[in-house]
DNA sequence: GATGAATGAGACTTCATTCAT
DNA sequence: TATGAATGAAGTCTCATTCAT
C-alpha cells in the first residue's frame, strides 16, 4: 500500500537536515551519518531516498532555494507603495537570526562548490534571475511612481543586489566593520539616497 | 650548513600548488597528493613543512591573501587623479583571467570555510579591512579635489566593496546576467554616476 | 530486527584473532590488516567493533585474562587434596603447548606495554589476586589438612607465583637452561620440599 | 685524522639514549627521532652510527645487558660471608629507583620481542646463565660454609631467580599487592627460612 | 520502507631511511 | 663526521555505499 506522503515527507525532512548539516558544518564536513542523526532516520534511509551523497546535496541546495522563494512570495505585492517595498525586499534578504542565517550559510557553500559544479550553477542562476527581477520590476515601479530618479533599472538592480550579497558574505564572517547593522544601513542609504527622488 | 633559503622557497612552492588545487578543485576534492604532484614533491614533503592538511590549507588562504596585497600595492598612489584611481582598483579587483581569477576562486572557499574557522575570519577581516580603507581613502580624496559629490565615503565604501565582491560570485558561477563586462560596466556606472561629481 | 548475537559473536572472533597475531607478531608488529585476514573480516569491520588500534588491543588483553579465568574454573575444587591440586594449579599454568603458550605470550606483551598502560595494569592486577587468592587458599587448607608445613601462607604463594611467572619468561625465550621440564621440577621441587611437610 | 674515542663516545651516548626511550616509551612507541633528541644529534648521526632501527635497538639490549654486569662486578666477592651476599645479590636486582629501574623496564621490552628475536634471546640467556651462576656458586659456597641447608644448589638458583624476575614485574606493572617492600621481604624470607639452615 | 552490519577504496599521516652538502 | 631536507612505503582510519533481513 504505497504511501506517496509518506515518501515525500520523509524526503523533506532529509533534505532538512541536510540543510541544517551544511549550514553547521559545511559541504567539507558533511556526514551522511550526522545527517541521517539530524533527520532522525538510519543511513540505510538515506541512500533508500538518495542515490549518492552529490545528488543528496544537490537536492539539498535546491531544496534550500525553493524554500526561500517560498518565504518570499508575499514580496511580489503590486499593491505596495514601490520603494516602501523595496525596502523591504532588502531586510528579508539580510542574514539575520533563524532561518534565513541557516540559507545564507548554505547558500555559501553553494557559492563555492557551484563553481565546478553546472547543476549548483543553475540552482544560482535561477534564485539570481528571480531576485533581479524583482529588484527590477520594483524600482521601475518606483519610477513609474515618481519616487525614484530616472536611471536603468537593470543596472540599479543589480547594483542593489551585488551589494546585498557581498555585505552578506561580512556579515557571516563576522568581519567587525561589517555588523547587521551596518549592511542594514548601507543598503537603506543606497536606497534612500541614491535610488529615491 | 643551513640553506634557509631552501625552506622558504618550498614553502612556498607548496603554498602556491595549494591554491593552484583549491582553484581549481575546491576545498571538497583537495588532495595533498595532487598539491605535492603539481609542486613536484613527495607527499612526504608536504608533511615535513606541514602538520596537517587543514594547516596546510590556512596557510595557503593566508598566502593567497599575501599575495594579493602584493600585486596591488601600486595602487596606493597619491600621486593619481583620485576618481580615475578609483577606477583602476576597480579594475584590478574584477575576477579576469590568469591570477586575478585564481585568487577569486580560492577566496570563494576561503568565504565558505570561514564560515566556521575563525583563522580565515581574520585573514577575510584583514584583506577587507584594507580594501575598504584603500577604496574609502580615494573616494575621500576624489570629493577634497571636487571630483566627487559629498556623501559618507565609509558607507559609499562599502556599497562599492560589496558590490564587487557579490558581483564577482556571479560571474565566478557564470551568470548569464552578469558577465565580466557587465560587471565592470556595473561597476563604473556606480563610480561615474553616484560618485563623481 | 536486532541480531544481537551477531556483534557479540563478532567481538570474540575479533579478540581471539588479536590474540593470536599479538602471540606471533608481538604488539611491535601487529597489523590491523592481519588480524582481519585471520578474523576473516575485512579491516572496516574491525574499525566497525573498535575506534581505534588502541581500543582493540586493550580488549584483547582484557579477553586473553577473561579467558584464562574462565579455563581455570575447575581448579577452585574444595574436595581434592589440597597439595595435590597445588600441583595441578602450577601445571595448569605452564606455558604448554597450544592456548596456553598463545596465552603466555600476550600476557608478556602486556606486562611490557602495562608499564605505561594504567589500564592494563589493572587486567594484570586482577588476574595476580585472582592467581595469589587461589594458591594461597589451597596452600592454607594443606596446613589445615597437616599436609602442608606452617608458615605464612601469602608469603609461600607470592614465592610460587614469582617462581611460576618468571621462570615462565625463559621457558617462552627458549633458555637453554630452563626448558619446560626443568621449570616443572622446579616448582614441583618447591611445593614438595619447602611447602609439603 | 680519525679519533676513535669520538665514535665510542658517541655510540654510548646514543646506545643510553635509546635505552632511555625504551624504558620511558617502550619498544612500541620508540622513535628514532627522540632517541636522537634525547642522545643530543641529529638523526643522520644515529644511522650514521647504526644501519637500521632494529640494530640500533639490539646494541641498546646488549648495552643494558652488559652495563647490568658492570654495575654488579662488585658482588663476586670470594671473601664476604656467603648468605649475606646472598642478601646483597637479591637486593642489587631490585627494581628500585633509578638506573636499575630503567634497567627493568628495558629489560621487560627485551623479554617480550626476544619471543620471536634470536638475538635477543641470546642476551636474555647470558645474562640469565651468569646471574644463575652467581646465585648457585654463592648458595654452594653457604652450603660449604654450614650457613645453609643441604639442597641441590643450581634448583635453589633456579627458585629464587624465577621468583625475583616474576616478583620484579610485578613491583614493575605497580601491583598493589606486590610492593618493592613486599617483593624485598619475600625474597629475604626465602633466603632466610628456606636456604639457610 | 527501513535498518544497520559489513565492506573496501582511498585519504591522511608517520617515520625509517637516504643522500647531497 | 654530521646534518637535516626529502622521500615514499606502509599503516591507521574514515565513510559512502551495499545488501541481507
Amino acid at each position: 500500500m504505497p504511501r506517496p506522503s509518506v515518501e515525500v515527507e520523509r524526503r523533506k525532512q532529509i533534505l532538512d537536515a541536510a540543510c541544517t548539516v551544511i549550514a553547521k558544518n559545511g559541504l567539507q564536513d558533511l556526514r551522511l551519518l550526522q545527517v541521517a542523526a539530524v533527520a532522525g532516520v538510519s543511513s540505510g534511509t538515506i541512500h533508500y531516498y538518495f542515490d549518492t551523497k552529490k545528488e543528496l546535496i544537490n537536492a539539498a541546495f535546491e531544496y534550500n532555494f525553493k524554500h526561500s522563494l517560498e518565504r518570499r512570495k508575499w514580496l511580489r505585492d503590486e499593491t505596495r507603495e514601490p520603494l516602501e517595498l523595496l525596502g523591504e525586499i532588502v531586510e528579508s534578504y539580510l542574514p539575520t537570526r533563524g532561518v534565513s542565517l541557516r540559507a545564507w550559510r548554505v547558500w555559501a557553500n553553494l557559492w563555492a562548490e557551484g563553481i565546478r559544479d553546472p547543476a549548483l550553477r543553475k540552482i544560482n542562476e535561477e534564485l539570481y534571475d528571480q531576485w533581479r527581477e524583482l529588484v527590477r520590476h520594483t524600482i521601475a515601479a518606483a519610477q513609474r511612481a515618481g519616487t525614484a530618479r530616472e536611471g536603468d533599472p537593470e543596472l540599479l538592480a543589480n547594483m542593489l543586489i551585488g551589494m546585498v550579497d557581498g555585505l552578506a558574505m561580512q556579515v557571516l564572517l563576522h568581519a567587525k566593520a561589517m555588523s547587521l547593522d551596518t549592511m542594514r544601513e548601507t543598503c537603506r542609504a543606497f536606497i534612500d539616497e541614491l535610488i529615491a527622488r
